[in-house]
DNA sequence: CGCCTGTAGTGAACATGTTTACAAACTTCC
DNA sequence: GGAAGTTTGTAAACATGTTCACTACAGGCG
């Protein structure tokens, strides 16, 4: 296995225009990590009969009870449509209910019912765990500095997708009460 | 906007419980850089015409034509199904044809055509672009670095998923002539 | 040869997401 | 007060993935 490695020697003079296969390596190490980190979040999931599209929504409205749809598109990164169809399928579950708003006739606030309140906090328990084994043996001092380094690329991503550095609603600083 | 940072003090003994925010973060800054990785490199596909699931097939079938789907499907990580249908539209849009193998009557055999041909090198460059750009203000230290943390928890994660660490189908290592 | 088991691919039903188009309800601004 | 534009949610058509069930062929073994 080639080592990600800097070749040196005539590659020592200014900003250096960065080996090609680094960057590429990089890209493939981020989607194989986040891929299998979705594999085995789900398959913690699985036997608590909820989907990780469905506990993000939970994991929203536990936080903000009575969102819109729109509101909880935007705060998920999805379209209106998809949460619409996402909602329709944990109604029917009955994690959650959907209530006209009083003073606008065209919202419909979403809440979370009580098997929904519920699975949140099982869910919740059950997510932590599997993150706490897939960092264990990472040194506390390598994670921060891997976070330090994802931050700034997550800086340069959220430039280059359009959207603003201060960006509220990204996952990352959500549902930690 | 609060820092990714150890408390240090009373968390100086021993293997230390991993701060669970920390971990919890951490999966999250994953999620996104990776989520948001998929927005901007298929923001660069789309006007090439092709999807990035189509541009994974592409690229392995660069590397190795005449695969059969079978073999497709465990290199891709996705079920024979998914790529049963994946196949299907790519033979429609061209970039592929289906032969029968024969010396085996259940198997066919995936080609690319020349459309297909073309496309891999126009999509490779592009995408090594987007790379490049991606990680245009990250120090190759700072890369390295990660990339050594990443390494491991992507071989934790090969664990529990009930995959082996030598697992040589993983994105990450193909791909790079 | 003939049966059993394993493998290659497909079909049906579904979850999840997209884009495009729309109706209905709000807001704004003259 | 009313036209014009904006916002909320849905519908239809599609791409992508899953699981479960199935067909059809391959290959071994008696």
């Amino acid at each position: 296995m080639t080592a990600l490695v800097n070749v040196g020697a005539e590659d020592k003079e200014s900003v250096l225009p960065k080996d090609l296969n680094s960057s590429l390596r990089f890209g493939f190490l981020i989607h194989d990590v986040s891929r299998l980190r979705r594999v085995v979040v789900d398959r913690a999931l699985k036997p608590l009969g909820i989907t990780r599209s469905q506990w993000w929504v939970l994991a929203f409205l536990s936080r903000r009870d009575g969102m819109t749809q729109t509101a909880l598109a935007d705060d998920l990164d999805l379209t209106k449509v998809a949460i619409g169809g996402l909602l329709d399928r944990m109604e029917t579950a009955g994690f959650v209910e959907r209530r006209a708003d009083s003073n606008d006739a065209r919202a419909r606030r979403v809440y979370l019912t009580r098997p929904g309140v519920r699975m949140v906090s099982t869910i919740r328990d059950s997510v932590q765990r599997v993150e706490m084994d897939i960092l264990d043996r990472i040194s506390e001092d390598d994670l921060n500095q891997a976070a330090v380094t994802l931050t700034k690329v997550k800086e340069t991503l959220l430039e280059m997708a359009g959207l603003e550095p201060e960006d509220s609603h990204s996952l990352e600083s959500n549902l930690l009460e």
